[in-house]
DNA sequence: AATTAATACTTGTATAGACAAGTAAACATG
DNA sequence: CATGTTTACTTGTCTATACAAGTATTAATT
C-alpha cells in the first residue's frame, strides 16, 4: 500500500485523504461498504486518530463518504452519476413535485449512423467513425414531457444494442457493462421553439416554448455521451432556492 | 454574553457555533472584519482551542467565515445577497465568459401602481396596496441582453424613488437604507417566446426564444421583491457542471 | 430456543500540549 | 528616514489521551 511521505510539506491528513480517494476510485473500497475504521487507518498510516479523522472529514465534505456513529464510514455512490440519473433532473434543479409522480420512458428509435458535425464536435471523434443514436420519450403520469436523443461512439460501446435498453439505464450500462467510470457531466440549457418533430413527439403545438438541454458526459478525459433533451415548457420549470 | 450550557447534551462546539452565528447575524461581528482569535474564544467559553476550531470549521462549511493563516477568521458577506446580485446570474449558473465583460444597466421606466393579480399573489399583499414597478435593461458590451421588471411593496419601501436607483443596487438599498436582511431567494426559470414589448427592448425578432425568470426575494417571512427577467436565448446559456 | 446482559467494537466530543508557519506591528540600525 | 530584524500574535498541523454513546456480536440467563 502507499505510504506517507514524511518529508513532504503536504500535511499528513491531506496525503491520507488523497490515498483514500484513490482507493475509492479504484474500487478497493467499493461503494456502500465500510472503509477500515479510524483506528485501523491510524495504525496503517502511523498517525493519530485525530489526523485520520481530519482526512475523513475532508472526504465527507466532498461527499465521498458518510459516517454512522457506532458503525463506521461508508463509501457513497458516485454523485455525478446520481445527478445525471435523476429523472427529469439536470442536476437536481428541476422542479420536483411533492409526491413521486409515475415516470417511465420509451425508446422510439435506435440506429447506427455516421456522425453529424455538431455531434462529432462534442464527442470528439473522427468523420468516419460511427455512432449510435437513441431516441427516447420520457413520460410523467402518462404524458410525454421530454424527448431525449443520445449519441454514443460505437467504438467505445460495441454491441450496445444487444442489451435491453429499456430496463437498464444508459449510465448503469456504461459503468457496469463497459466498466467506464463517469467522472464529469456538463449541461447547457437554452430556450427553444419546438419544431414539427418535437411537437409531434411531445404532443404540443408547433412553435411552443421548450427547453433545449445539451449534455456531455465524460469518462476521464473522453466524452462518452452527447445528449440533447427537449423538455416541455408548459409542464416543467427549473427551480432554485438560496438561503 | 451568552454562556455554554454545560448540562445540555448539545455538544459545546455546536453551541458555540450557534452563538457565533447569532453574533454575525446581529452585526456584533460585522462582515469583512475579524472575529476574536481562537485563543480569545477559548478563554471566553472556557473550552480548548480544539473545540473552538471545531465550531469555526462548521461556520466555514456554511460559508459564513473564512480564515487566513496568520491573520484570523473573517466574516463573509451574506451569501444569498451575493448570489442575487451577481449580474446576469440567477444563482451563478449563467454562463460567465472568460474575461469580465463590460456590463451595466439602465432604468427605462419606474412607476407607482396598483397590483396586478400575479404580482399580488407573489408579494402577498392586499388588493388596495400600491407597489413600485421598476423596469431595467441590462447591457453587456453595449448589447441589451436582459429585461428586468421588479415589483416592490410601497408599504415596505416608502420614498424609494427619492434614492438614486441607477448607482445603487436594489438589494443594497433594501439592506442598508431600509435595514432589512435578505434571507431567502427563489427562482423559477421557464422558456418563453418573446412578445412585441420584449422584442423591442431587447432588439430581437418578435417570437424569438427567451428565458423567463421569476424571482421572489424574502426578508424573514415577508416577500420584499418580485422580479421578472426576460433574457435573450441567443446570447446566453445556463450552464452546469458536475464532477 | 428466545430473550437479556455483557463485551468489544465503532464514531463523537473534549482536554492539554507542542511546534510550524504566516502576518503585522514594534524596534533597532544603518 | 528608510530598511531590515525581532517579537508577539495569528491559524495550521499533529500527538496523546480520555470518556461518551451508538452498534453488533457474544455470552449468559431464563
Amino acid at each position: 500500500m502507499g505510504k506517507l511521505d514524511k518529508e513532504s510539506n503536504v500535511p499528513y491528513y491531506l496525503q491520507i485523504k488523497e490515498m483514500l480517494k484513490k482507493r475509492i476510485k479504484n474500487n478497493i473500497y467499493p461503494r456502500e461498504t465500510l472503509i477500515p475504521s479510524e483506528n485501523e487507518l491510524s495504525s496503517e498510516f502511523e498517525v493519530t486518530r485525530t489526523t485520520v479523522r481530519n482526512a475523513l472529514k475532508e472526504l465527507q465534505n466532498e461527499d465521498l463518504i458518510y459516517t454512522e456513529k457506532g458503525k463506521g464510514s461508508i463509501v457513497k455512490g458516485s454523485k455525478i452519476k446520481q445527478s445525471l440519473m435523476e429523472f427529469y433532473s439536470f442536476g437536481r434543479r428541476f422542479k420536483q413535485n411533492e409526491e413521486e409522480k409515475e415516470a417511465y420512458s420509451k425508446i422510439v428509435d435506435k440506429k447506427e449512423m455516421l456522425c453529424p458535425s455538431d455531434v462529432r464536435e462534442n464527442l470528439d471523434i473522427r468523420k468516419e467513425d460511427k455512432i449510435y443514436e437513441i431516441t427516447r420519450i420520457r413520460y410523467i403520469e402518462e404524458e410525454p414531457v421530454m424527448l431525449e436523443i443520445s449519441y454514443l461512439p460505437k467504438k467505445l460501446f460495441p454491441d450496445l444494442f444487444d442489451y435491453d435498453m429499456e430496463s437498464f439505464s444508459l449510465y448503469d450500462m456504461i459503468e457496469y457493462r463497459y466498466k467506464k467510470n463517469i467522472t464529469k457531466g456538463r449541461e447547457y440549457i437554452q430556450p427553444m421553439i419546438s419544431g414539427t418533430k418535437e411537437s409531434k413527439f411531445l404532443n404540443i403545438d408547433k412553435g411552443s416554448p421548450v427547453f433545449l438541454v445539451k449534455r456531455i458526459t465524460h469518462s476521464g478525459k473522453k466524452p462518452v455521451e452527447y445528449r440533447k433533451s427537449i423538455i416541455r415548457g408548459d409542464k416543467y420549470v427549473f427551480y432554485t432556492e438560496f438561503s
